[in-house]
DNA sequence: TTGACAGTCCGG
DNA sequence: CGGACTGTCAAC
């Protein structure tokens, strides 16, 4: 009987594929293993095993496959089920998670390789230019890529060209597969079997008289084992020796030394366990009592703990407890929040049992810690991470804890799996019967919802650690500052006299705007003239810095022009601003002061954000401006100030999120200030300081926004009162799209009724090229969802069908934010 | 997603 | 007419 396999290619198709397996790859191949398979006329993909059969597909006859390239699996079967989840609920293919949860490195792919054609007799002649160049490369190279074919003509399609040379006999193609994940090898040194004996030992040291150098590494090698008991490396070696590597060398060569390689992963944790025992106030106790027990009745547990209460003491408690259990914990952690401060402090009390794994780690990095779990290595105990942590090989899970549970940072935006993590994250726990805690300091609407209707546990502390009290908030009339001509720049008298007093004192401060660049606007005052992107709907925006016009949709940029494109004339002025230009208004206003600015544009490199953060910390900086990235998380001790610069270009958002966003994004800013015993101060300019969201944050009244908010989602039916799906259309042709909107839409409505929305235009209406347009289906919670998206992936099936929407590309993102 | 193939546009 | 580009379809 002949056997066969199922496998999920890492794109976006929704089938698996069957392969044909040999009787010897039969007996070795399984479920979670990567198989790599030979896809389309020529390209070798990295699939994963999914399911071996005897049911010949009947249809078509199936293909071998290439090469199995696990030797056990790579992916557990928890996985597997956990990524079939993501794909059904956020329907999208179980291929498109698959290529989010591997690390690159696992997923090897062919590339053709184009090698001379030795035997060839040919005549130049009869070469075009293109062909002669790549010809005459090939007599340089023994083989070329596809790109560098590409960039050796100067042109973007090279297949064609490839294809004739070919046909010509000019050359040959190969199919290479690459390995990306090299484990990193050391070279360690020992002293060679034949001068163990002391007595050897020391001839051995008279005859090296003559050689001073090497006797010197000799007794190096001598001095550190002793001290550390540990494999010698050759770099160790030669730094702690002062000698040369040569020198290592000519006694490797004499064979007085011998080399020997260690496999060694690239992040290691050096340093010592501190492990200073956390000791938790009776507000910390009680909640921390509180979650227990509602993990004994197997509950989701939200812990909203006040800005600063010490809800990570709580956390370190409950991972103490699972690790003495001999269970693994997950760790995760909105992008932003993961920095050294955090990883330190479970460095100090896990040591090594601590590993961390987040999208700014090399790929092979990440294939390091995928392997120390998948082996519960004493390395991988406790994962701390990003997202994406979500798909690591966990067995015998105990707890997941999703901080800052409210960050909409949680949910994936572009590629798909558009999944929320903290939502998958809640699965995850349920399928490993672990426990699943939800931390914030203002949980969302969704959350506090569950809770209160008991289908979450609930455990809250408001108290800050050390009885610190909350900072001190208020707002400032941006309307009447201006009628009363007490503005400086952006800053209202009263910001202005608040932060001179604070410098006086040596306090720092954070100001916060949520935009970057220097103003989101040019406007001609002469003719009104807006410099627009060409390919999306928004106006450029400044960024003097780079002395650049910048869209921040597509990154399309030009040069800042000095006159209007439209009408000439130089009177270019700007409109609204952004942290640059705040931070231009700072070094005038305060010209003593050390400033630094934190957004997209400064935080780039792999570090620079750990630096601009160390700055602070070390009070290198007097104030720091930022966008929402100085919100998360951080714990500064020593700012006494921060500043909202305009609380309006966030309530005005147009969705309906935006004020439940605006309070937890200005509480959090808030918490920052005044951590330790002398109270913070909080200062909020807005236009509509009388704004029911801006009083709540003054009061610290989340019950009541609680209140207002669910209120308000109930009247207008949005979630969590329903779930929404959102679907956008993206075509490059206007009028086709309005008509593709209109006609799924349509039939949307047929099948489902009036919970269909739209199709509207979101507020920025074409990006990259694309015009975009929304349809919004509400499914209220006694619908059946799956049905629901069902009838949606028919209807999808009816629109493909349909010749002239070919082209209409369509996006769905459930639960959308 | 990728690559092949057919159809179309464009300059000479 | 050939090259470049676009749209459409299948992939096991």
């Amino acid at each position: 009987m002949d056997t066969f396999l199922d496998v999920v290619l890492p794109i976006p198709l929704e089938r698996l594929f069957t392969y044909r397996l040999s009787p010897d790859e039969a007996s070795c191949v399984e479920k979670g293993m990567r198989v790599a398979v030979p896809f389309g006329k020529s390209k070798i993909y990295t699939a994963i095993a999914f399911e071996v059969h005897q049911r010949a597909p009947a249809a078509y006859e199936a293909k071998p496959i290439y090469q199995i390239l696990d030797d056990s699996p790579l992916v557990t079967s928890h996985q597997l089920q956990h990524w079939q989840w993501i794909a059904q609920y956020y329907m999208c293919t179980l291929g498109e998670v698959v290529r989010a949860a591997l690390p690159g490195a696992f997923m090897l792919e062919s590339e053709t390789l184009v090698l001379p054609n030795k035997e060839a007799q040919l005549d130049e002649s009869e070469l075009s230019d293109d062909e002669f160049l790549v010809y005459e490369a090939l007599q340089h190279q023994s083989s070329l890529k596809i790109h560098e074919i590409s960039s050796i003509v100067d042109k973007k399609r090279v297949i064609r060209l490839v294809n004739r040379l070919v046909q010509k006999g000019v050359v040959r193609q190969k199919e290479e597969l690459y390995e990306q994940y090299k484990p990193k090898w050391v070279t360690f040194v020992q002293l060679s079997e034949a001068y163990k004996e002391e007595s050897q030992l020391e001839e051995l040291i008279q005859n090296l008289t003559r050689a001073p150098q090497q006797v010197k590494v000799l007794l190096a090698l001598f001095q550190i084992q002793v001290e550390t008991k540990k494999p010698v490396s050759v770099k160790e070696l030669a730094e702690k020796s002062g000698a040369s590597r040569s020198i290592i060398k000519a006694l490797v060569k004499k064979s007085i030394l011998e080399e020997y390689q260690l496999r060694i992963d690239r992040v290691q944790f050096e340093g010592e366990v501190v492990k200073p025992e956390v000791i938790l106030n009776n507000y910390q106790q009680e909640a921390l009592r509180r979650i227990q027990e509602s993990f004994g009745q197997e509950k989701v547990t939200l812990l909203h703990g006040v800005t600063s209460s010490g809800k990570t003491e709580v956390y370190f408690k409950l991972i103490e407890e699972k690790l003495s259990e001999r269970k693994t914990c997950l760790y995760l952690v909105p992008e932003i929040a993961l920095t050294s401060q955090l990883i330190g402090r479970l460095r100090d009390h896990f040591g090594e049992k601590v590993a961390v794994y987040h999208s700014k780690y090399s790929i092979h990095e990440r294939v390091e810690v995928w392997n120390n779990v998948l082996a519960t290595s004493e390395k991988a105990q406790i994962v701390i991470g990003a997202r994406s942590a979500l798909f690591l090989p966990f067995s015998n899970l105990g707890l997941v804890i999703v901080d800052e549970e409210h960050e909409n940072s949680y949910k994936q935006f572009d590629p798909a799996p558009r999944y929320h993590a903290r939502d998958a994250g809640i699965v995850l726990s349920s399928l490993h019967k672990a426990d699943c805690l939800l931390g914030s300091a203002t949980p969302s609407i969704e959350s506090m919802e569950n809770a209160k209707k008991g289908k979450y546990g609930y455990a809250l502390i408001n108290h800050r650690f050390g009885d610190v009290m909350m900072p001190d908030i208020n707002l400032v009339d941006l309307k009447e500052a201006t009628r009363k001509k007490r503005m400086k720049g952006h800053f209202s008298e009263t910001l202005h006299d608040a932060i001179v007093e604070v410098l006086s004192e040596g306090q720092q401060i954070i100001l916060f705007q949520n935009r970057r660049g220097f103003a989101p606007i040019v406007e001609c005052t002469t003719c009104g003239h807006v410099p627009q992107c060409p390919n999306c709907d928004v106006s450029l925006t400044y960024h003097q810095f780079r002395n650049q016009l910048r869209c921040h949709y597509c990154g399309y940029h030009m040069a800042m022009q000095l006159s209007c494109l439209a009408c000439g004339n130089s009177t270019l002025d700007t409109k609204g601003f952004g942290t640059e230009q705040i931070e231009k208004e700072l070094l005038q206003l305060f010209p003593e002061a050390k400033v630094g600015r934190m957004d997209l544009d400064t935080t780039r490199g792999k570090y620079a954000y750990e630096k601009l953060i160390t700055a602070f910390e070390q009070q290198e900086l007097d104030i720091l401006v930022g966008t929402q990235m100085v919100a998360k998380g951080l714990d500064f001790r020593n700012v006494s100030l921060v500043g909202i610069m305009n609380a309006d270009t966030l309530l005005n958002f147009p969705d309906y999120r935006a004020n439940e966003r605006t309070f937890q994004m200005l509480t959090q800013v808030a918490g920052r200030a005044g951590r330790t015993k002398k109270r913070g101060k909080v200062l909020i300019q807005s236009y509509n300081p009388y704004h029911q969201i801006l009083q709540q944050v003054t009061t610290y009244d989340f019950e009541k926004m609680f209140e207002q908010q669910y209120y308000e989602r109930e009247q207008f039916k949005y979630p969590p009162v329903v779930r929404i799906v959102k679907i956008t259309l993206k075509d490059k042709d206007f009028n086709k799209l309005n008509e593709a909107a209109q006609w799924f839409a349509q039939s949307l409505r047929n099948v489902l009724g009036q919970t269909v929305l739209g199709p509207e235009y979101p507020p920025v209406s074409r990006i990259r090229r694309d015009y975009l347009k929304n349809i919004l289906v509400k499914i209220s919670k006694d619908q059946p969802l799956i049905q629901t998206k069902n009838s949606i992936k028919r209807i999808e099936k009816s629109f493909n069908a349909i010749s002239k929407y070919k082209s209409v590309r369509l996006v769905y993102n459930v639960d959308h934010i």
